[in-house]
Formats: structure tokens, sequence, C-alpha cells
DNA sequence: TGTACATCAGTGAACGCGCGTTCACTGATGTAC
DNA sequence: TGTACATCAGTGAACGCGCGTTCACTGATGTAC
């Protein structure tokens, strides 16, 4: 509560670490002990600026995902002339390099969510910037739509890229390599974004 | 290793009491002592037919698997002579069906895994008749192709399902509901098709 | 069929571990005069 | 500036818990004669 900076910088701290504990092993590798080693403070410490472990990894997943997103706009960053379906190939090859880079860190998002409870805004909320990305495009592919429909398209296209990113990384599949899978995402992105500009 | 029949229905009462426990309340709630009681024997005696928890775990993802992949035969059965199109859009309801129904048990199959080791067959092989539904419908849509680009196809179209149904149902979306999500299946599955039986 | 012995499936108390969280305390910081 | 006191951030030993797994034992089952 207190927004003292010393408190704020051990809060900040503690975020870092816990975020350097997931990426290296996923969410059981957050451990109480093991955070306040590395931050080089008490154990007592982390529940004076955080209500418990819980907490602690939801603000990384909240950070992992504004990254995610981030990295996502920077790549398709300047190519706001180019044909929406290549950005949209793009923004989803970006995809699935953050997920691959940062795999525990992405895993991590989906085995625990992002919202504290379920009387938050919630997940949709917090994707809602990503979905944007996918959004702005697929607008100027399909002009006569409502932008509602739009969403509903671009959620239905984040999701397919998201399946086959989660089947294609997830699982020891020794048939699909990098190179495939890549193929894969911008077969089936431009398959469906054609389909859609012509209804 | 025995094969003796009361070794076998102890095995087999386990696997099904763990089948439950999963089915309630995930991987977390497989417990050695809970299933020993439910399974009316000594806590001791699970070692002696299952090596550790985890091969437990993992033979009810095989069951699991096999059960879905079932219910998702039955879904199409007797409906060979309908569109393609038709059948993978089946197909692809009872995945959501089953995945809806059996939620704990689908997350559970995706939150472990199937192989019990990196060095055995895996995901993929165990995957293999499931795929393999998606393949005889594709096939008929585009008998030009290649099996291998059959396969392909078919792996990409599970993986775009599989994506929808994840995103749908894993988070509190207040935005998807049910229907809405059935029809974002049925339309991507219909566009996907659509293309590839013009190439 | 009956008896003595061998085998081994199944038992469950005990072990060892790691963990999240608490709370009585300490000492640094800030305030008042 | 100096002193006395108050506050409260931060400490870390201790608590309590639940768990997977083991292993010395028991008693049921099978075998031999």
């Amino acid at each position: 509560m207190a927004l003292t900076p010393k408190r704020d910088a051990l809060r900040a701290k503690l975020l870092d670490v816990a975020e350097a504990q997931i990426a290296e092993g996923g969410i059981v590798a957050l451990r109480a002990r093991d955070l306040a080693t590395q931050a080089g403070c008490a154990l007592g410490a982390i529940y004076t600026v955080y209500g418990d472990l819980g907490d602690l990894a939801l603000a990384v997943n909240r950070r992992t995902l504004t990254q995610m997103t981030q990295q996502m706009a920077v790549s398709v960053d300047g190519l706001e002339k180019e044909a929406p379906t290549d950005i949209l190939i793009t923004l989803s090859q970006a995809y699935l390099s953050y997920a691959d880079d940062q795999r525990q860190r992405w895993r991590t998002l989906f085995s625990i969510g992002i919202s504290p409870s379920d009387d938050e805004p919630g997940f949709f909320d917090a994707v809602a910037p990503l979905i944007a990305l996918y959004e702005q495009p697929l607008a100027r592919l399909m002009p006569a739509n409502t932008s509602r429909t739009i969403a509903r398209n671009a959620r239905t296209l984040f999701a397919a890229v998201h399946g086959l990113v989660s089947l294609g990384l997830e699982t020891r599949i020794n048939v699909v390599n990098r190179g495939d899978l890549e193929r894969m995402i911008s077969r089936t992105i431009a398959t469906l974004t054609d389909r859609e500009a012509h209804l």
C-alpha cells in the first residue's frame, strides 16, 4: 500500500527476481526462500509488499503479457502500408518467436492465468491490447464489417495461431520443426484472411 | 510386471480411482493417500503396481486421449458420405464437447503430457489416431495431394481448433460464450478447407 | 486330506523433505522539542 | 545540533502442513510330500 521509494524498490526487485525464476524453471520454481535469497532480503519481507506468492506470480504474468504484446507491436512497426495479411503473418511469427524464446514465461501465462480473482476484469481485458494488434490490419481487410465482427475475427485468428504454436512447441512432436511450424502459421493466416476479405 | 488377475484388478482399480480424482480436481488432486483410501488398499500397494504417481498420471492421460478420440470417432460414425467439410466440423465440435465436459481431464492432458520419458515414442504417436480422423475427410477433399501434405494439413486444422477451444474454455473470457465458440470453429474449418480444396 | 514350509502380495507407520506463511522481535528512520 | 521517544520496515526462527516414498513386517496363498 505504502509508496515509499524503498518499498517500491523492494517490490520491483522481488518482481524482477520472480520473473527470472519463472523464466528459468516455470511456476514451480517460484519459491519464497529462493526469492528472498536472490533479492537479498529476509523471507518475511516478501509478505510486506505482496500478499502472497500468488500475487507475485500474477504480477509476473501481467508483465509477461505486456512484454509479449510490446514485442509483437515492434515487429510490425513501420509496416502499416504493407498488405494486411503480411502484417498479420508477421505478428503471428512474432508470437511464435516470443513463445519459443521465453517458453517458461509463456507457459506460465496459461498455467495460472492473469487475473487475481474471478470478479476481476480478468484475462480478456489484459489480452485486449494484443487482440487490438490483429484488429487493425483486419479492419483494412474487411472495411465493410462492423467492429464487432472484426473483433471476433481477430480473436479467432489469434486463437488459431495460438493453437498451432501450442501444439508445435508444447509437446515433443518430432515431426514438426520450427520451419514447418512457421509455414503452417503463414499458410493458415493467409487462408483465413483471404476468405474473410471475400465475405 | 506380474500379470496375475488380482494384481491386474488392483492396477485397474487404481487407474479408475486416479481418473476419477483427476476428473474432479485435476492433476493436483492426484494424491497417494486419497487413491489408497478410495481404492481400498494400503498406501504402499500403489507402488507394487505402479512405479510412482507419475506413471499413474500418464496412464490416466493415455486413457483420456483414447476415450476422447473414441468419442470423436463416434460423432462422425455413419457420416462417411457427407461433405468432408461437414465431417471435419462435426469432429471439431466433438472435440470442443469433450474438452468442455471433461475439462479437468482434458487440461491434465496438456499439463503433463503423455509419454513417460523423452526417449519414448511420445505424444505424437499417441495423438496419431486422432489426427487420422482428420486425414480421412481431408484426403477426399484434396485427392491430388500427397499423404504427407494431407497429414500436415490435418495437424494444422486440429491445432487451429485446439487453439480456439483452449482460449475459449481455459480462461474466463466473458465475451465468448459456447455458441459463439461453436460458430468460430465451424467458420474456421469451413474457411480453411475451402481454400485447401482449391489449391 | 492334512501338515509344514516357502513365497510374495499387500500393509501402514515412519521417514524425510520442502514448502508457504507467521509473528515476536530488532534496529533503522523519522519526529518533537 | 542533540536527545528522547515513536514508528514501522524488515528479520528469520519456528510453525504447521501435506506430501511421495520406503521397508520391516504380516498374513494370505501356493507347493511338496
